[in-house]
RNA sequence: GGAGCGUUGGUCAAGGGGUUAAGACGCCUCCCUUUCACGGAGGAAUCACGGGUUCGAUUCCCGUACGCUCUACCA
């Protein structure tokens, strides 16, 4: 019988939802979605991540931005719930201890002093980070090394122990990855990794393996850096009885620093210029903000569709997508082996594709409240929308609708006076005195209509035209900047425009 | 050090035994426009290296180099 597909993704609640991890969940929603699976959200809340206060309810934020709803999740519940590690402390216990009883894992008494004694005592030039491992297992504090009455005595003592996996010696481990087919370890090469901590919550490794036989995941997306331990996983699996139902694994390339080398990271994003977190991230502890894609101004299909294309293509020369074509054309044999590189300007050309193609209406809200939150008043959604409409395809970022869209709706602050002036002589002012005087007594207003009495006007006085132009631009909106001058008198009114002539005027005189 | 994974222009990449080796971003030139942008036409720039296999390798095989990841009671 075929598996229904459930793929999970699994975020630690630290702190921001970077690129990497925003592709992860793309990928594994395209991928659920097209199989008419379902999409899987699951906490990992061990005791170092769990505190971070607001992380998990920031990431559902994120990805209900996105447009990547969870099925399942600690929000909106599911047949499968807990979702949260904590939660499930005691499953990850049972199955260790049955892991133990088996023979296929031990206890560990060595306190981190002795690991950090065994690390420089095995420490050779050949070998820099001696591993715990079916060798140095023998030399160290365990039920295995120890005899069953001093593991008793210290069971019943209390001691601090961690259950660490038995690591079969020369065993050849392999399994099909989606992406990169068979790949295969020798399982000497792996150590015995801590699968339940001393605090008795579970490691990674643990609860990856229990929480997805649970929870029926049948498929799981991570990113590379996780392919070395894959055999853990994979043993595991064998262990506890379950191999039949493991997933089928992807190992996702790395999304990398655009300088040098490397793993994207925000670091690399403060220094470079540009974002890394999907929302704007407060740390609580450090009261550091980190901006966020959404803030800068990138529209979520952009953002969405910049990543899906960084590791992915479908062949053709199709680039841009919206997350329903996304979810039709994805294909897993279709993403790259290799690591892709991060370009900025690239993901800000998706954006500016973007905003030229979706309907203004679309994201007249966000721009609305960018416009009041630099005190521009707009009381006329109607008049935003046409002003979007005229300017949206010199705006790359939703908030360059500021800077070109400002003047239609206040006078400008300033005027750049600099530009006209070494050109500037008396005819010119007499053009525009009387331009003003025809624009005040003509009935028809519009782009077309002022463009003609504009060009008259400049015949008449012997001008040419061209070299009227900039001025009066100038005049409207400030600076060189904006769309066509016509236009923008058009939109912003007769009275308006009269009055910023003149005003200009007194300032050139 | 070891293991795994990878390597097509500056970047993202298509392709894959015989091609003028697509396309996009960025850059440059020109046209349009007396602002900027959009749009249009061009341009510079690439198969890491060495051996095989083959009539022929960018493509297949083996090495080498380089890069990345992992090598924690972090994920």
């Amino acid at each position: 019988m075929e598996k229904k597909v459930r793929v999970r993704f699994a975020p630690s609640p630290t702190g921001g939802l970077h690129l990497g991890g925003v592709r992860t969940v793309l990928y594994n929603y395209l991928f659920a979605k097209k199989n008419k699976g379902e999409f899987v959200l699951r906490i990992e809340d061990t005791d170092q991540t769990r505190y971070v206060a607001g992380a998990e309810e920031y990431i559902q934020e994120c990805l209900q931005w996105c447009g990547l709803v969870p099925d399942e999740s600690p929000q909106h519940g599911g047949p499968y719930a807990p979702y949260r590690q904590s939660e499930r402390k005691e499953m990850y216990r049972q199955y260790a201890e049955q892991l133990i009883a088996q023979g296929n894992a031990y206890y560990a008494f060595d306190t981190p002093e002795e690991l950090d004694e065994m690390r420089i005592k095995f420490k050779t030039d050949d070998n820099p980070s001696p591993q715990y491992n079916y060798v140095a297992r023998e030399k160290m504090r365990n039920s295995i090394s120890l005899g069953e009455d001093e593991v008793n005595r210290l069971l019943n003592e209390g001691a601090p122990y961690v259950i660490r996996i038995k690591m079969p010696a020369e065993e050849t481990i392999s399994f099909i990855d989606m992406i990169r087919g068979e790949v295969s370890f020798n399982s000497s090469l792996t150590d015995d990794k801590v699968l339940l901590k001393g605090d008795g919550m579970p490691t990674y490794h643990l609860a990856v393996v229990v929480d997805d036989y649970s929870m029926k995941i049948s498929h799981a997306f991570r990113g590379e850096e996780w392919l070395p331990s894959a055999p853990v996983h994979i043993l595991l699996w064998k262990y506890l009885g379950w191999y039949d139902e493991m997933p089928q694994w992807a190992h996702l390339p790395l999304i990398m620093k655009p300088d040098g080398h490397g793993k994207l990271s925000k670091r690399d994003g403060d220094r470079l210029g540009f974002p890394v977190f999907a929302m704007n991230w407060m740390d609580a502890k450090t009261n550091e903000l980190t901006t966020g894609f959404r803030e800068l101004g990138f529209l979520p299909e952009a953002f969405i569709n910049m990543l899906a294309v960084l590791g992915w293509n479908d062949g053709t020369e199709q680039e841009v997508f919206s997350l329903e074509e996304l979810i039709e054309k994805f294909s897993l044999e279709k993403v790259h082996k290799g690591g892709a590189k991060f370009d900025y300007e690239k993901a800000k050309w998706f954006n500016h594709e973007w905003i030229k193609r979706l309907p203004v209406t679309n994201y007249l809200p966000q721009v609305k409240s960018l416009y009041e939150a630099n005190h521009i008043e707009v009381n006329d959604d109607q008049k935003l929308a046409v002003v979007m409409e005229l300017i949206k395809e010199r705006c790359t970022l939703l908030t360059d609708f500021v800077l070109q869209g400002a003047f239609f709706f206040q006078s400008p602050a300033s005027i750049d006076a600099a530009s006209i002036k070494p050109k500037w002589n008396d005819d010119k002012a007499m053009f525009f005195d009387i331009v003003c005087e025809k624009f005040m007594v003509t009935e028809e207003w519009n782009a077309a209509s002022i463009e003609l009495l504009f060009k008259e006007t400049a015949t008449e006085k012997n001008i040419k035209v061209g070299e009227l132009q900039l001025p009066f631009r100038i005049m409207l909106v400030g600076g060189k900047f904006g769309p066509g001058v016509f236009d923008i008198a058009a939109i912003i009114g007769k009275e308006e425009t009269i009055k910023r002539i003149r005003y200009a005027l007194s300032i050139l005189m």
